[in-house]
DNA sequence: CCGATCCAAGTTTTT
DNA sequence: CTTGGATCGG
């Protein structure tokens, strides 16, 4: 049999080897996700069920459809060249290139990244002459995203009030504006495809005859709209549609599904609802209850083997991730031994943690780890800067992930905006980025003029130009001829060299030569140079066979591709170092050892997402994936106090530590007996459903409260018990804030309230 | 047009 | 405490 198959488990053969049906793969942190779909896609080939051309393979990041690629490559010997294997955003945008006059683009449509798109809602918000304190543009932004996420055009927004009804008609003006400026935001790419799906029958019928199987990745992920593309795709989304007149039921015509019989691509989506950590920006876990029953998916199969973590990190892992509820059910286990306990360690401060965390982790290196087997996990970005002055300050190197990436850097930004004007002289949004930029004394009063104009005459900027008089028609003519000679002149050239003369053109060589600062910029702007060159040695390689390629002239191409892939985040490879990054961006990493910092109420489970049930269930998923990072060994570290927004702040553990069995756990320091770990943990005075917690309180001076401290239980002898939830001042004036639970939350002077701790 | 200064806000993030 | 945005003089 195949060597392909050799080394898989029961249920990832199982999966890997399904006959072409809709299929749900339940799969867990560490068990061979991404193993098992590229096997099953190496294997449809393999036995010639399916050629590359039938294969569509979905991902969200660029990064999981390179690894999915480079891994099929290795295991097959073919050219995975032009598959169409990328992410939800880059297949649509090959999708419109392709029939771009079916979905009414012109040929050279932009695409606007985050802040594109929040400068064009801006820059309509003043033309329409609208108060963005009533609607602040980002709130705008993402009503817009919501609803096109959801699917739903302006047409199709309920509105009920007349503030939605004004929003649904600033999203109706947003839209024409984009449309005059050909031009689409990240949403509009799958909206616009997925209409174009839909109203055109040959298109969709073309892709659904050539895709028999469609994979997804990170399947909890997926947004409404991105739901509704795939069902369209895969012929499950069509009412109207013409089935084979067949009388069989759906479940015989299932057994039946073979090659042309078969109408509809067999979706083989892989995701895990307990690794769902998106939703806040508009993933629908329900998306998974609704593949099950809407594709008719009869059998779940679950990956439950994790072959990363020793047992004890799995069992806290499963302990915690049991208390949500409306989980499809998955149980993680390894037969690798429990290995070593969790060390948890509460330092008094934010600092004490950072310099023991650094201690611990010397140690750990010269117990032989290499830097880049641990990391630094926190909650939120503000957390690194302690870590980091404790790192620098001992002399270990590290990197921080999340920074500005390439593509998003400012002199970037200006070159593409130059090079989107040659490609699209529409693109008001590139126009008005770059008019004065580097200065050329065009004023605001010029542009708003010019603005004004473009507004009557109902044409783009660049296009109104011409119709301008007097002062502003000179400065802004000029710099119009600038844009025209440099399309003149790159006319025949090759893409890096249309580049590095827009970069001469424009003046932002010049521009940042004369900057003190600019030396970082300027080889920025030389390694666009390089990306534009890379990009099209790559492009003229050749593809797979029966692949058309990609659609599209060079520059159109290459500045998508800076739109749909951002470059790396900053922290650029080198030396072996520390990984310091949010639990978000930890996603689908592993490491030897993991530190797990700032383990608070009021951090992790964030303070925004602890008072209602359905975001402290993301948060309780969160610190699953945290956990399941872990190979080896597991740290859990808090502080009692940490500095916070300039001001010092209390908190106290977080509660999933509480929810850790004791005995896979081992405390470096005392574990403070705070009156909840064991029963009673609605302390809060409050109805709420989520217990509530003294959070992060904040306090001006340090404090000398007469031997107690935040935190602490205590009696007084009218309310009884409470927890001291914050403290003012010190000393016999100090006030202290106190939850005596029923009796509700009380300040008391410390002088004067008789309070035994308890 | 540009620098200086003031003020408010402040999760998580990919495309 | 930081950062970004807006505003105000020169």
């Amino acid at each position: 049999m195949s060597r392909l198959l050799e080394n898989l488990n029961p249920e990832q053969l199982a999966a890997v080897t399904l006959p072409p049906q809709p299929a749900l793969i339940l799969a867990g942190a560490g068990s061979g996700k991404t193993r098992v779909l590229t096997t099953r896609i190496a294997w449809l080939l393999q036995t010639g069920q399916a050629t590359p051309a039938n294969i569509l393979g979905v991902t969200f990041t660029n990064k999981a459809a390179k690894e999915m690629l480079t891994r099929l490559g290795a295991m097959l010997p073919i050219n995975t060249r032009g598959m169409w294997i990328g992410t939800f955003h880059g297949l649509c945008n090959r999708l419109l290139r392709a029939h771009y006059r079916e979905a009414a683009l012109p040929q050279t449509f932009q695409i606007l990244d985050t802040t594109d798109q929040l400068a064009a809602i801006k820059r309509l918000l003043k033309t329409l002459n609208i108060d963005d304190e009533k609607f602040p543009p980002r709130e705008l932004q993402h009503f817009i995203n919501g609803n096109k996420e959801a699917g739903y055009r302006p047409a199709q927004v309920e509105a009920w009030d007349d503030y939605t009804r004004m929003r649904v008609e600033l999203y109706k003006e947003y839209d024409d504006q984009c449309q005059r400026e050909g031009v689409v935001d990240f949403p509009e790419l799958l909206l616009r495809c997925y209409e174009l799906l839909s109203r055109n029958e040959p298109v969709r019928r073309h892709y659904q005859l050539r895709f028999r199987h469609i994979l997804v990745d990170e399947f909890q992920d997926t947004n409404r709209l991105q739901y509704l593309w795939l069902k369209l795709l895969a012929g499950h989304g069509e009412p109207a549609r013409s089935h084979s007149p067949s009388p069989l039921t759906d479940e015989e015509s299932l057994e039946h599904a073979d090659g042309a019989a078969r109408n509809w691509a067999a979706v083989f989506a892989v995701g895990d609802d307990d690794q769902s950590i998106y939703a806040f920006r508009g993933a629908e876990v329900g998306n998974m209850r609704d593949f099950e029953h809407e594709f008719g998916v009869s059998r779940v199969i679950r990956l439950e083997q994790n072959y990363r973590s020793h047992g004890n990190i799995l069992d806290a892992a499963n302990a915690i991730i049991a208390n949500n509820s409306k989980r499809l059910g998955k149980n993680l286990w390894t037969d690798q031994g429990s290995g070593e306990p969790i060390r948890v360690y509460e330092a008094p401060t934010d600092i004490d943690e950072a310099r023991w965390i650094v201690e611990e982790i010397q140690q750990l290196i010269r117990d032989g780890a290499s830097r880049s087997d641990i990391a630094l996990l926190y909650r939120s970005n503000a957390q690194s800067r302690v870590l980091e002055q404790q790192l620098f300050s001992a002399g270990v190197p590290y990197k921080v992930y999340g920074g500005l990436r390439f593509f998003e850097r400012q002199e970037i930004k200006h070159a593409l905006a130059y090079l989107r004007l040659l490609a699209n002289p529409d693109d008001d949004t590139a126009f008005l980025r770059v008019v004065n930029f580097p200065t050329r004394g065009i004023g605001a009063r010029s542009v708003e003029q010019l603005q004004d104009a473009a507004r009557s005459f109902n044409t783009s900027l660049y296009a109104t130009v011409p119709h301008l008089s007097g002062k502003p028609a000179v400065a802004i003519g000029a710099f119009v001829r600038l844009v025209e000679e440099a399309r003149q002149t790159t006319r025949e050239l090759p893409l890096p060299e249309v580049v590095d003369h827009i970069l001469d053109a424009s003046g932002l060589r010049k521009h940042y030569q004369a900057e003190r600062e600019g030396q970082e910029r300027l080889e920025n702007l030389d390694e666009l140079v390089s990306a534009a060159r890379y990009f099209l040695n790559d492009m003229d390689q050749p593809v797979a066979e029966g692949e058309e390629p990609m659609p599209g002239d060079p520059l159109s191409r290459f500045l998508a591709h800076a739109s749909l892939e951002a470059g790396d985040h900053q922290a650029e490879a080198g030396q072996d170092a520390v990984q310091l990054m949010t639990v978000h961006a930890a996603k689908g990493l592993e490491f030897d050892a993991v530190f797990i910092t700032g383990v608070e109420d009021g951090l992790f489970p964030h303070e925004q997402s602890m008072n209602d049930l359905v975001s402290l269930e993301e948060e309780r998923r969160l610190m699953y994936v945290a956990i399941t990072r872990a190979r080896q060994r597991l740290y859990l570290t808090l502080a009692q106090s940490r500095m916070l927004h300039g001001q010092t702040r209390y908190a106290i553990r977080s509660r999933f530590l509480d929810e850790i069995p004791e005995e896979l756990m081992k405390w470096l320091t005392p574990r403070v007996q705070a009156g909840f770990g064991g029963g009673a943990r609605y302390y809060g005075g409050s109805q709420d459903a989520v217990p509530r917690s003294p959070v992060n309180a904040p306090v001006q001076k340090s404090r000398d409260l007469a031997g107690l401290r935040v935190g602490q239980l205590v009696r007084h002898a009218k309310f009884g018990e409470g927890v001291i939830v914050a403290a003012e001042g010190s000393g016999q004036d100090a006030k202290l804030q106190i939850n005596f639970g029923d009796a509700g939350m009380k300040w008391l002077l410390l002088g004067l309230a008789k309070l035994e701790p308890v």
